[in-house]
DNA sequence: TGTGACCCCTAA
DNA sequence: TGAGTTAGGGGTCACA
């Protein structure tokens, strides 16, 4: 039979290995997971790549390549392990303790090199052997997401006789058939990478209801869309539990998703679902477990159950992401929580912030702590809101643009779309410094192997903020200060000068010596990883910003290009953290101090000179400087908004201020732009940000508000409680009016709402649902659902959201861990103050009533801080007169 | 009434 | 595959 070729690009979504055959004839299959452009899925059998570690001399090494006999012979012995196929090298790499001879071991199988390691630990420096061997497809063959590949096609979905395909699929060292469109067999070199293209992913979103009273499965739904063209398709399940699952299962295999996703799926439906299996199947009946869980693109068989992750049924070791063979399983609870720090977390709350004008999210009225009576009574209604409860996280992932940025994301980091989607930031590193280190002969050192960090390194500098108005002021900011700093004085793990290192600086060596004293060499001796990381990733930021602009006239490119530049931007400002994290495999403790002791350095030199100018510096943070620019004939920076009008309809008083507000701020723009140009240094360029004709704060570090006026008009709030998630409405808006009274320079209005709003929660007539407090709260859900906060809390029951979520647990309704709660006080006088727990699907929230003098209180407080600029403290606000005493001005 | 421990959340 | 960082404000509780 002739073979089949495949040709064609593809997005990888996940990737695991197959080990087969035995000892000198096993061989490690990768078994790469994704879909074509064209549409197929596909499962591809790569074939080449083997399993290896590097070992070279432990302790500090001067003496390169010559190694004495006794060494060689201790590295060629290696072969004896009952692990080692066999030994190849030695070739010369850096490494923190000089330029050593290094080994590359070849294991037979992947999972055999933790053994390897412990019987090595001692006898040599091991590096590389903690690297996951999917891994290794990316960093050999420098493979991102996306890639072009060449291959034999084995198996196509509906293609003949089952049997025989089987048997060829085996032949090409798979496990079985595989649940997608292709299955094609490859060597290594026959993939390669190819420029970013938008894969045609599926998504399908799923939502259960579920019974109170017996954790039982009462309906399903799910509902999947192609991205590629928006077209979507809803189904639903009832009656029979395990038929209800069957269906899903043979929905999950029908329409073959790349993504499966939910609300909240990780900590709720598919711990049900697994618990409901295990329920109605019996033990060891794989076939069972697999109708009606075996959601994997993987061959379905026992085998497979077995796999601790990325198995055929969904699975999650500890509290991590769920993996899922060949899929990737992403929860919308959580990526809308990073995307919108919502107020409230739940679906509707989330929906209604997304969707506000989309009535027939809050006309569904169903009571789900009352589930089981709202099954009995109206089936069909429940069915419904299911139905709608499963569209909803497309709708939210969709108007978020998650999948399109995730994929950016795995584009610029080069890694499959699963890392993108549930990795870490330090995995994403990984991916880069990594395929980088083994290009330039550095040695890759295993997690863990730093020294520890001893206590926290020195952050940023934050400059003393003067309480009060302050007109015309120019904001500048260092231009990505940190990942700037790494590159200018080359700062990396392999430029760090070390005592213990065999390569010294002499006198004529360039050297980067950092206001710590720590020293880098110079460019000339050695460009680090992260400087040359850096440098690249900053011109890719400047190609795709240059792609935005040239793209104007056509959004998807558009789009595309921003997604890019944006996921550059975030890569980027992450070195800084892992590298000063204590556990990072590139690390050093003198990084990060070094880093952020240049920050400290220029941030200070320039507010040094700048106020040796005469300039005052009214705030600093990091980063960034505000400065008085130089007053023309006291303008304020306040422009009433009557005046403003009072000049259009030709009052020629206000015209002649408002002709003065714009002269002044043309100056403080062209201040600005001067002090950019002036201050700039190679390895710190300072832009002019943001123009503000007035900035106030009431005295407090990081928080403060300004009228921005260039480049464009907008509100700009930092700190205040406007801005935190666990304020209440009433407060962020009360407090948000207050602060522009306080721009305008209103003083008697700014009182006036201030006065008002106190006096209406002390008299009770605000509506609850305007006092909704809102914490996260933490906590270990026991397999019987009863939730241990004491892990989390020193004394848990202080704490108002554990108390609410008491409430919401007696009540039968999910917690999960890391969850908002919310809740309202009713009583603030009592020890510890008695909170409500606030039940979403209810009539006022369930609320009976709230402690309006707590509320004011809490008021007072808050805009208290505010108000005090203008001669009116807390105290006053709440008696709702000034006080006057002998000693008050 | 003041203080410190503990916690949440934000700025950068 | 355990894991980005520090600086800082402010709320609540418990206790002197």
């Amino acid at each position: 039979m002739a073979l089949e070729r495949w040709v064609g690009r593809f997005g990888i979504l996940t990737t695991r290995y197959r080990s087969i055959g035995e000892g000198e004839a096993s061989a490690t299959v990768l078994e790469v997971f994704g879909r074509a452009e064209s549409g197929e899925s596909l499962c591809l059998l790569v074939h080449g790549l083997r399993p290896h570690i590097e070992v070279a001399p432990i302790g500090r090494w001067s003496s390169g390549l010559e190694v004495p006999d006794s060494l060689q012979g201790a590295a060629e012995r290696l072969t004896t392990k009952e692990q080692v196929r066999s030994v190849h090298g030695p070739v010369l790499k850096w490494t923190d303790l000089g330029w050593k001879p290094v080994w590359s071991v070849e294991v037979l199988q992947p999972h055999m090199v933790p053994e390897l390691r412990r019987s090595l630990s001692g006898a040599w420096s091991l590096f590389a052997a903690d690297i996951p061997f999917a891994n290794r497809l990316h960093l050999d063959l420098d493979l991102g997401m996306h890639v072009r590949g060449e291959a034999e096609v084995v198996d196509r979905r509906g293609g003949g006789d089952d049997e025989e395909a089987a048997d060829r699929v085996v032949r090409a060292g798979g496990g079985g058939r595989y649940s997608v469109d292709v299955t094609l067999r490859c060597d290594a070199e026959q993939v390669a990478a190819s420029d970013p293209f938008p894969v045609p992913l599926r998504v399908l979103s799923f939502d259960l209801e579920t019974s109170i009273a017996h954790e039982r499965v009462l309906c399903a739904a799910a509902v999947v869309e192609d991205l590629a063209t928006g077209t979507r398709h809803v189904h639903d399940w009832h009656g029979d539990e395990r038929s209800i699952l069957e269906g899903l299962t043979d929905l999950v295999l029908d329409t073959d998703p790349d993504i499966i996703t939910g609300y909240n799926i990780d900590n709720f439906d598919l711990p049900r679902l697994a618990d409901r299996a295990e329920v109605l199947g019996r033990r060891g009946d794989a076939s069972a477990r697999l109708a009606m869980l075996g959601w994997g693109r993987t061959p379905r068989d026992a085998n497979d159950l077995r796999r601790q992750r990325d198995a055929v049924v969904p699975r999650r070791s500890g509290n991590r992401a769920w993996t899922l063979g060949g899929r990737c399983v992403m929860d919308t609870w959580w990526q809308a929580r990073m995307a919108l720090r919502p107020q409230r977390e739940t679906l509707s709350f989330v929906s209604a912030l997304l969707f506000p004008d989309d009535e027939g999210l809050r006309k569904m009225d169903v009571d789900a702590s009352k589930m089981d009576e709202e099954w009995a009574a109206r089936p069909d209604v429940v069915i419904e809101y299911c139905r709608r409860d499963a569209a909803l996280p497309l709708d939210i992932l969709d108007a978020l643009q998650v999948v399109r940025r995730k994929e950016a994301v795995a584009a610029v980091g080069k890694v499959p779309f699963d890392v993108a989607a549930n990795g870490s930031t330090s995995q994403l590193i990984d991916s880069l410094v990594i395929r980088h280190a083994d290009r330039s002969g550095v040695a890759v050192p295993m997690t863990g192997s730093a020294e520890p960090k001893e206590g926290q390194i020195t952050g940023g500098y934050v400059h003393d903020v003067e309480a009060g108005l302050h007109p015309w002021i120019a904001v500048l900011d260092f231009k990505s200060m940190y990942p700037s700093i790494m590159i200018g004085h080359n700062i990396c793990y392999t430029t760090r000068v070390d005592p213990a290192h065999p390569d010294q600086p002499t006198d004529d060596d360039v050297l980067h010596v950092a206001p710590t004293g720590v020293r880098f060499w110079g460019e000339g001796h050695r460009v680090g990883l992260v400087p040359h990381l850096l440098r690249d990733l900053m011109a890719q930021r400047d190609l795709h910003k240059a792609g935005m602009r040239d793209s104007a006239s056509d959004d998807g490119a558009r789009a595309f290009h921003d997604d890019m530049q944006y996921a550059v931007k975030i890569l980027m400002n992450s070195f800084y953290g892992v590298f000063a994290s204590g556990f990072y495999r590139f690390t050093h403790r003198d990084l990060g101090s070094s880093i952020t002791a240049w920050a400290r350095h220029n941030i200070k030199g320039v507010i040094a000179e700048l106020e040796g100018e005469g300039h005052p510096v009214v705030y600093s943070d990091t980063d960034s400087i505000f400065v008085q620019a130089p007053l023309v004939d006291d303008v304020p920076g306040a422009m009433p908004n009557e005046v403003r009008e009072a000049a259009a309809s030709g009052d020629q008083d206000a015209a002649a201020q408002v002709k003065a507000w714009e002269a002044a701020k043309s100056a403080m723009v062209a201040f600005g732009h001067d002090l950019a140009r002036r201050y700039s240094r190679d390895a710190a360029v300072l832009e002019f940000e943001k123009g503000l004709s007035v900035f106030f704060s009431h005295g407090a570090k990081k928080r403060y508000v300004g009228q921005v006026v260039w480049p464009s008009d907008e509100m700009l709030i930092r700190g205040y409680e406007t801005q935190r998630t666990d304020s209440f409405a009433f407060l962020v808006e009360t407090m948000h009016t207050i602060l522009e009274h306080a721009l305008a320079d209103e003083g008697e209005a700014l009182i006036a709402h201030a006065l008002e709003q106190v006096a209406a929660l002390k008299s009770g007539t605000v509506d609850a649902n305007r006092l909704i407090l809102a914490k996260s709260c933490k906590g270990k859900v026991r397999k019987d659902g009863t939730v241990d906060f004491s892990d989390a809390y020193a004394n848990p029951d202080s704490m108002a959201q554990v108390r609410a979520a008491r409430q919401r647990l007696a009540m039968g309704l999910p917690f999960t861990s890391g969850m908002k709660v919310s809740f309202v006080v009713t009583d603030a006088g009592r020890r510890p103050m008695q909170v409500a727990a606030w039940l979403e699907e209810q009539d006022n929230g369930g609320v009976a009533g709230y402690d309006g003098r707590f509320y004011a209180e809490r008021l007072a407080a808050a805009i208290g801080r505010i108000t005090e600029a203008f001669g009116w403290t807390a105290e006053d606000l709440m008696r709702g007169s000034r006080q006057t005493s002998l000693f008050s001005f």
